[in-house]
DNA sequence: GTTAGGATGATCT
DNA sequence: GATCATCCTAACA
């Protein structure tokens, strides 16, 4: 069951916890994405947790790897990943650390830095799509892989000595209403890792991905 | 409103 | 060689 007013402080050891206690504590919550051009605030509505090697869906079940090596690392930075060819998608890295497991930000309303967003994404037609989906999201945060393994700052360590160009930190934000959190089954994961509920959502939002369950491709 | 198909390349078996 | 934590467009209802 989903206690959506469980708070946790924002301090270092927010993301040293358990993913699935860090998920659903994320929603709400803003992401301040800092780029060159100025910054870019998302409010966190949908995202998923992959709860490593006991997870057949998360890039870590099989052992670490060059790609999936930040989620090994310590918890609080980002893991980026490049994925259908095209598009990136960006996880924050949880606790603790020695058990791989990330959040997968899967949607979120731009409440500042509109203008930005709009620009890195000029294909979106109204705002609630400018972040609805995980490549979408990454793309209208300007998120590659060169900022794989970044430092994700709470704004303790940020207010006054946040290093230059540190792209992301994470506000307080606005919790959900309550009763709104809800979970399901994640989207695009197949197989045995699709049992479990572990993408989670505010109900209604319209920055929330549609659902889509697994399919495997056709070949051509 | 929904659905089918193509785009495109890193990663892993 | 197959898979992939996806998105966009066109076609149809």
């Amino acid at each position: 069951m989903i206690t959506d007013r469980e708070r946790a402080p924002l301090t270092r050891s927010f993301f040293d916890r358990p993913v699935l206690d860090v998920a659903p504590d994320l929603l709400g919550r803003i992401l301040v994405r800092t780029t060159p051009d100025g910054a870019i605030e998302l409010r966190l509505t949908e995202v998923e947790a992959y709860a490593g090697p006991v997870d057949p869906g998360s890039h870590a079940y099989r052992g670490r790897t060059e790609r999936n090596a930040v989620m090994f690392g310590p918890p609080g930075h980002s893991y980026v990943y490049f994925t259908y060819g095209m598009w990136h998608c960006l996880n924050l890295v949880c606790g603790p650390e020695g058990t791989p497991s990330g959040i997968l930000l899967r949607g979120g309303e731009i409440i500042r830095g509109a203008d930005l967003a709009r620009a890195n994404r000029p294909t979106s037609r109204k705002d609630a799509d400018l972040a609805q989906g995980p490549a979408r999201l990454a793309t209208a945060l300007a998120v590659d892989r060169s900022l794989n393994g970044s430092d994700v700052c709470d704004p303790w360590t940020s207010v006054a000595g946040e290093p230059a160009g540190s792209p992301f930190r994470v506000l307080t934000g606005t919790p959900p209403a309550a009763g709104l959190v809800r979970s399901g089954p994640r989207t695009g994961v197949g197989g045995e890792g699709a049992v479990h509920p572990w993408r989670f959502w505010i109900d209604g939002d319209r920055t929330v991905s549609p659902y889509r369950a697994h399919a495997p491709r056709r070949r051509r």
